[in-house]
RNA sequence: CGGGAUGUAGCGCAGCUUGGUUAGCGCGCCUGCUUUGGGAGCAGGAGGGCGCGGGUUCGAAUCCCGCCAUCCCGACCA
């Protein structure tokens, strides 16, 4: 291709509004355009980019069975109904057609690969691999961060149909595997790492994740032996306590104008560690009591995931007055019976412990909570923090900030159930199959490509997905033997089935080399007049910066020499 | 959805406090000449009516009211 014709429109300075550098770097070296909040053009640079990260994900769900389909993005919204995922899921978008019926854009697509696994019919079909490149759309709060996090995008998405749960691990583990070859292949330095299956359900799912500053998860990850979860879903193995037995019953502690934890640790001496945090949140409507140690933090997911239901918020100062008769700073558990009470395992055989009184500025001590709290659910609900040791082998833990690329769900039998599939077994019987989902967000996989891989020059991609391998830079457009050398070793490497650029536009050379570095081409030959005198060119490894003078007749030798090492 | 910031030419910005001739600068773009080994120089030129809608005023990019959009932080999120 030649650069004068295709459409590249670089930057000189750094666009406004981007912030991190996939966002700033795309955009400034014209891979990309904005229509609105969340809503990208891809541009042709892009879409070169865009269509290897497609092909190295096809190519590996191909190698383990994938079968391609491409289905609808508009959907009935009748069919969302049946799976319960209609009105609970605010990402939907939903419209209405000229005649008035329900319509949604899909943000996944479980239900309706669902209903086309309505046509199995004999357990020998199983298992199925089946998967698709679609558009997804999100109607997130807050689109941000480029190409990061969108309101429109492509997804990799499959899933797999299998008779029972030996099969679904098999499947479960296929993917798994899949996955590291393909953000290997990618450049992605990402790791599989435990994560809650939030609206999809199901009881498994590990999410792949690249550490990136951009990043807007944490997961936990031990430097011994491999554990890695989302905070969502981490645990540490915190030393067991040993209180003294205490009081015989609560004591009253007046403690005027203290509010938070930190108040009455400092004052009065009760460290927050052997504090009873008291939270007041409203879940499916109910006020209810949700308990921890006083120096541990809510993670709200645990919460919705040990409650099962999403519908929960902080409940109000009114709220919380009008059932516990005080204000926050003084709040507890300790003789409540008519508000369900979630505890934290931590708080578990605690003795001789501090909480709020109900009554503002008085707290009570000595609360034993086996003796004195009717707790109604145990569950891990607290935020693991940095050094805690690790659930597995006890080593401190990191937490680490990192974005989000692939997810990989057991999802169970969900939807084949709400939508009514199911296969014949051998002895005749209905069997529902048991599913899986697997998704890998494909412009995101493209921009982190682009956060692990820039420099202060620009892009630096790595050659399996770089928009062109090679760019022919002749530093003259006038020059004769400058021009006809460059356009033939431009014709060579494309004969030698290399794919290839020449910057064949009018401009000074700095221009030409701030542009090739700008969009990230792992190779540039460079043809100019002086060397050319001595019958050489330059070759320009864009990551190393390593020049090599190259004779005009060994450059595609040369190139093909280089790129294979790039690829390694 | 809460908080903060910003909307002036394709991009980056100034002008607004203290309303006043044809709204300005840099980059980019077009033409010509000279240049051409790291974002060239000179000359000439095109392009916006200041996010949108109202209002105040003799007069509004500048003041007032409403709305919209974009970015950042938070909440939320597959």
């Amino acid at each position: 291709m030649r650069w004068s014709q295709l459409h590249i429109p670089t930057l000189r300075e750094d666009p406004a509004d981007a912030e991190v550098a996939s966002h700033r770097l795309l955009l400034r070296a014209g891979f990309i355009r904005q229509l609105m909040a969340g809503h990208y053009s891809m541009l042709p640079l892009g879409m070169r980019v865009r269509a290897k990260i497609i092909d190295i994900i096809r190519a590996e769900m191909n190698a383990i069975g994938g079968q391609e389909f491409l289905l609808p993005c508009m959907h009935p919204a009748e069919i969302w109904e049946r799976s319960g995922r209609l009105g609970t899921v605010d990402v939907m978008f939903r419209l209405k057609d000229r005649k008035g019926a329900d319509m949604v854009l899909g943000f996944t697509h479980e239900e309706i690969f669902t209903t086309v696994a309505a046509e199995l019919a004999s357990y020998r079909e199983l298992p199925q691999f089946w998967y698709q490149f679609q558009t997804k759309f999100r109607d997130e709060a807050r689109p941000k961060s480029g190409l990061l996090r969108v309101r429109e995008f492509t997804m990799k998405d499959s899933y797999s149909f299998d008779l029972d749960d030996a099969g679904l691990d098999k499947s479960f583990d296929a993917h798994r595997a899949a996955y590291e070859r393909i953000f290997a292949r990618l450049g992605i330095p990402a790791f599989a790492a435990e994560a809650s299956n939030g609206t999809m359900g199901g009881k498994d799912s590990l999410e792949f994740v690249c550490p990136a500053q951009a990043g807007e998860d944490l997961v936990a990850t031990c430097p011994n032996c491999g554990y890695a979860a989302n905070l969502e879903r981490a645990t540490s193995a915190l030393p067991d306590v040993e209180d003294q037995r205490g009081p015989a019953a609560p004591a009253r502690l007046d403690t005027p104008g203290v509010r938070t934890i930190e108040d009455l640790a400092t004052d009065y001496g009760l460290a927050a560690g052997r504090q009873i945090k008291t939270l007041v949140q409203v879940i499916n409507g109910q006020l209810t009591l949700v308990l921890l140690r006083g120096d541990h933090q809510l993670q709200d997911q645990k919460l919705i995931d040990a409650i099962g239901v999403s519908d929960i918020r902080p409940a109000r100062p009114d709220e919380i007055r009008a059932a516990l008769g005080a204000l926050p700073g003084s709040l507890g558990a300790v003789g409540v019976t008519d508000l369900p009470v979630i505890a934290d395992f931590a708080l578990r055989g605690r003795r001789d412990m501090a909480t709020g009184a109900n009554t503002d500025d008085v707290h009570l001590t000595g609360v034993d909570v086996a003796r004195d709290i009717q707790i109604g659910t145990w569950a891990d609900l607290r935020a693991v923090t940095a050094g805690e040791p690790c659930p597995r082998c006890g080593t401190p833990l990191q937490l680490t900030r990192v974005i989000e690329v692939g997810h990989i769900f057991k999802l169970g039998r969900k939807f084949t159930t709400a939508l009514g599939v199911t296969v014949l077994g051998p002895d005749g019987s209905a069997i529902v199959p048991i599913m899986g989902s697997y998704g890998i967000g494909v412009e995101r996989a493209m921009a982190v490509i682009a956060e692990v891989h820039h420099d202060d020059a620009g892009l630096v991609w790595p050659v399996q997905v770089a928009p062109f391998e090679v760019t022919v830079v002749p530093l003259s457009a006038k020059d004769h033997a400058v021009v006809t050398t460059a356009e033939s070793i431009y014709a060579e490497l494309r004969a030698a089935g290399i794919e290839v650029v020449i910057d064949d536009r009018d401009e000074r050379p700095g221009v030409k080399f701030k542009d090739a570095e700008l969009t990230g081409i792992p190779v540039r030959v460079s043809v100019g007049s002086r060397d050319l005198a001595d019958g050489v060119v330059d070759v320009v490894g864009r990551a190393s910066q390593e020049k090599e003078r190259v004779p005009v007749d060994q450059v595609v030798k040369h190139v093909q020499s280089l790129l294979a090492t790039l690829r390694r």
